[in-house]
DNA sequence: AGCACGCCGACT
DNA sequence: GTCGGCGTGCTC
């Protein structure tokens, strides 16, 4: 019998909305900072991480519990990422557990042991490499499975993810087409069997050379933008960036938006890289994830692309961080823990000592600031690749004008052309459903939801009124339940009744309606985008939805319908976000041969905006855009922390603002206070919400002040009665 | 966040 | 007489 090991204390980040840790007692030798372990919370078992080893305890010994299991005998991320996820934790003054829980895969969080499994790849056979297309015909999802595996084995996950179900691939395989193989045979020697194929790569022009050999000058780390109009060839920069890297040996990580990577682009990497390339999507199930996780970790992975959480994967020897359309709104989490993802790349650069990239055509101003003032260095790509014309554009002036579901007639009637013509027309409108409200003709009544201070939406196909706020749904009334009359209307065009007017408008022309509505399932988006491609449809209508990252090159006419909402929005940011929709689906319309137009609809056609935009660009307006930000003192010149709460009983809402102001009021220092306010839409889903917004001029007032008062604030009894919730660098103030 | 304890209203 | 509503307090 061996003597009992003396237990020695460790700290532990337990996943609560907690700014605290919990002391525990584990076994010698101890386990190391970073591993995972189980340990008892009150009457349940949690899993944490050890984030420090004290050498005494606020509490006595002997109440402190003993640690159930050590999980992992190293920390599973190297001491950068560990780093960065402290220093995340304290920048967006988010609890160090949660923050640590969401760097981890679902499995990790949930105490699985950190252990290799087999990765789950297909690959074609001999006889499957001497199949033909036509061969194939009768199957078009045979076809499609074919054509992918032709540039060599590929991950399950992603095979699945292009709609390729277990049964086709099944098929293939009785047929002895195709093979599954374990993935690490692949991954595990990547260094050795790299090859990069350059005969397919473009020659630079001066411009993008320039651009490369000014980047790759730096070594450690080095933040810069690509400022690289739409067409300009960014992607080739990052190939022709990542290859050296690789080459070494290193590893990369690509950050792309939600949606953001289209199977085009993807295949371009595996085209020129004959390595293990990765992807971390929505379609992937918690195994697959972790096996990518671990994949990475071990070195296994050469080129990893992902969305915001990607960031948090652990890497053997990264060499390179890129940010693709950096402005994207997608990088920045708006629940639970509010990080930005381009914003924490940029400090794991830092931490990690590589060098780190950001792609834009339209980048945010937050960032233009910074290669403005030096921080990144500026790389600008000012000339279209391949002779690309960018789209021509105007204004119509739609005052008086009789507009029809929101077209005006000069728009109609380009429409007409550009259709006759054999052309694609896409139109913009942010707003779906078939009318912004209902009304009653007679006495003015508005159906409004009950549980938000908001209208209904009317969505005529599903004859419903519906809360985009709070999805509440009901039935169209009959007749006005205020004065009985049944002359009720939707006022405020949207998408259905765009959809419905246009297709009676133009019956010939097929049409599709891109927007949540029209693609609840998953895979639909896609199927549609990929019918807009073949040509099936021509009109095309849509929300915000459309504009991501999509290339239709047989649209010659985009129409954006309502410019006027964001350019007298509340928000500031509106006018950015207008700016950047506009330029991108500006530059995607048309193709070398057949220059597309853009059509802005508005009432104040004379904006400075506006003609800012279309005469100058995107680069001259958002420079102007960053003068009027420093004269009003708004962000990127101040930092903002805006504080939320919400709750079901209004005076409880009311009592924890009062006391959150009072408490601020006393230790400001510098920091402007701005509130308590309602929120704009000041109850939503039956609750009511208010807001405090803190803004200072330098970083370091606010983040002091932020340390002093959240503790004071989660101390706050009347915090516990309420909902509350901290946004450092808030992306949307509503 | 969970999960218990605890103290007041409508039920077999 | 009990079941169960959710306010309050604690978790190393």
């Amino acid at each position: 019998m061996t003597a009992p090991t003396p237990l020695g204390l460790v700290r532990i980040a337990l996943p609560l909305p907690l700014r605290r840790q919990f002391d525990y007692l584990a076994p010698q030798p101890l386990p190391a900072i970073g591993c995972r372990v189980r340990v008892p919370f009150g009457r349940r078992e949690l899993v944490g991480v050890v984030c420090e080893l004290p050498t005494d305890s606020e509490l006595p010994l002997s109440r402190l519990k003993p640690v159930s299991q050590v999980l992992d005998t190293a920390p599973l991320q190297p001491e950068a990422l560990r780093q960065l996820l402290g220093w995340a934790a304290n920048y967006y003054q988010h609890p160090l557990g949660e923050v640590w829980h969401h760097a981890w895969p679902v499995l990790l969080r949930q105490g699985e042991a950190a252990e290799r499994r087999p990765l789950d790849y297909w690959q074609l056979t001999e006889a499957g490499q001497s199949l033909t297309l036509e061969r194939l015909k009768r199957s078009p999802r045979q076809q499609l499975a074919w054509q992918l595996l032709c540039d060599g084995p590929l991950p399950a996950a992603e095979l699945r993810e292009q709609g390729l179900s277990g049964a086709v691939l099944q098929a293939m395989a009785d047929k002895g087409w195709i093979e599954p193989l374990d993935g690490h045979q692949l991954t595990q020697d990547w260094r050795e069997t790299l090859l990069i194929h350059e005969d397919d790569q473009p020659r630079l022009n001066s411009e993008q050379a320039l651009v490369l050999s000014q980047f790759a000058q730096h070594s450690g780390f080095h933040a810069a933008l690509l400022e690289g109009v739409t067409g300009s060839g960014k992607t080739e920069i990052y190939l022709q960036l990542i290859a050296p890297v690789l080459a070494r040996g290193q590893q990369v990580l690509v950050l792309v938006p939600e949606i953001g990577l289209t199977p085009q682009t993807l295949k371009r990497f595996r085209r020129r890289f004959h390595a293990p390339i990765l992807t971390l999507h929505s379609g992937m199930n918690d195994t697959e994830r972790l096996e990518t996780w671990l994949a990475c970790q071990a070195g296994e992975a050469a080129i990893l692309i992902g969305t915001r959480s990607a960031l948090f994967t652990p890497f053997a020897d990264l060499g390179l961080i890129l940010v693709d359309e950096e402005h994207d709104a997608s990088f920045k989490q708006q629940d639970g823990f509010r990080y930005h993802g381009r914003d924490l790349a940029i400090m794991r650069a830092r931490l990690e000592q590589v060098p780190i990239l950001l792609g834009s055509a339209t980048p945010s101003l937050e960032t233009l600031h910074n290669a403005q003032s030096g921080k990144y260095q500026h790389l600008q790509l000012t000339q279209r690749a391949g002779g690309a014309q960018m789209a021509g554009q105007w204004v119509i002036d739609v005052k008086h004008l009789q507009l029809q579901a929101g077209v005006s007639p000069q728009l109609l009637q380009l429409m007409q052309a550009e259709l006759a013509a054999g052309n694609q027309v896409l139109l913009f409108l942010n707003r779906r459903g078939y009318a912004q409200a209902l009304l009653c003709h007679q006495c003015g009544w508005i159906a409004a939801c009950h549980r938000c201070d908001a209208y209904y939406t009317l969505h005529q196909s599903s004859r419903r009124l519906h809360c985009h706020h709070c999805d509440s749904q009901r039935p169209i009334p009959p007749a006005c339940p205020q004065c009985g009359s049944h002359e009720l209307v939707g006022t405020g065009v949207g998408t259905e009744q765009l959809e419905q007017h246009l297709s009676q408008q133009f019956p010939q022309y097929p049409l599709i309606r891109i927007d949540r509505d029209s693609t609840r399932r998953k895979g639909e988006l896609e199927a549609h985008l990929d019918g807009i491609r073949d040509g099936k449809y021509r009109i095309l209508i849509g929300t915000q939805m459309l504009a991501k990252g999509h290339h239709f090159p047989d649209v010659t006419l985009v129409g954006l319908l309502d410019v006027d909402g964001a350019l007298f929005s509340a928000d500031f940011r509106a006018t950015e976000r207008l700016a950047q929709l506009y330029t991108q689906v500006a530059g995607r319309a048309g193709r070398a041969s057949k220059p597309g137009r853009v059509i802005l609809q508005s009432h104040h056609p004379e904006h400075l905006l506006l003609q800012d935009l279309i005469h100058n660009g995107y680069g001259h307006f958002a420079r102007t855009a960053l003068q009027d930000r420093k004269l009003m003192g708004l962000p990127p010149f101040a930092h903002q922390a805006l504080i939320r709460a919400e709750a079901t009983q209004k005076p409880q809402v009311d009592a924890f603002m009062q006391e959150l102001g009072s408490l601020l009021r006393s230790q400001l220092g510098g920091v402007q206070m701005i509130g308590p306010v309602s929120a704009p839409m000041a109850r939503r889903a039956g609750k009511y919400r208010l807001q405090l917004l803190l803004q200072a001029a330098q970083r370091p007032m606010l983040a002091r002040l932020l340390n002093r008062l959240l503790p004071e604030v989660e101390a706050l009894p009347c915090a516990q009665r309420v909902r509350w919730s901290l946004d450092v660098d808030p992306q949307e103030l509503f």
